[in-house]
DNA sequence: CCCGTGACTTCCG
DNA sequence: ACGGAAGCCACGG
């Protein structure tokens, strides 16, 4: 295999469609699944490519402390906050309570 | 080709 | 424990 990097961004954006509904995963993760957990930011910049594509769940991706980091580049600043919580994932301050207990880590559970 | 930016993470003081 | 700074990779200008 010889992904290139433009890959890359397919697979952060397939990664981000397989996350479970009612749960959550962090850059990091995604970035260590993925083989570059050096490249927490670059999984970002993936899902800000992944903006437009309303069918990655782009809200159930959050920073490793489960704080809604990327909210701000949502239409509404509540609306990430509202699509967690209408999925069962209840949230305080744009932070994910319980937040271990709804992880998802595609490393050990993809 | 070089510089700046970004939805992160980790280390140092 | 808290805050600031650096490191990291990819993309656009």
């Amino acid at each position: 295999m010889k992904p290139d990097k433009q890959d890359f961004f397919k697979q952060v954006h397939q990664v981000a469609k397989l996350i479970p509904k009612g749960r959550v995963t962090s850059y990091g993760a995604i970035a260590n699944y993925l083989g570059a957990k050096s490249s927490a930011r670059v999984v970002g910049w993936a899902m800000n490519a992944a903006h437009g594509d309303l069918s990655i769940p782009a809200h159930r991706v959050v920073n490793r402390l489960g704080m809604l980091s990327g909210k701000h580049h949502f239409e509404g600043i509540n609306l990430m906050q509202q699509l967690l919580e209408s999925e069962g994932v209840a949230i305080k301050d744009n932070q994910v309570q319980d937040f271990k207990a709804v992880f998802w880590n595609p490393s050990e559970e993809l």
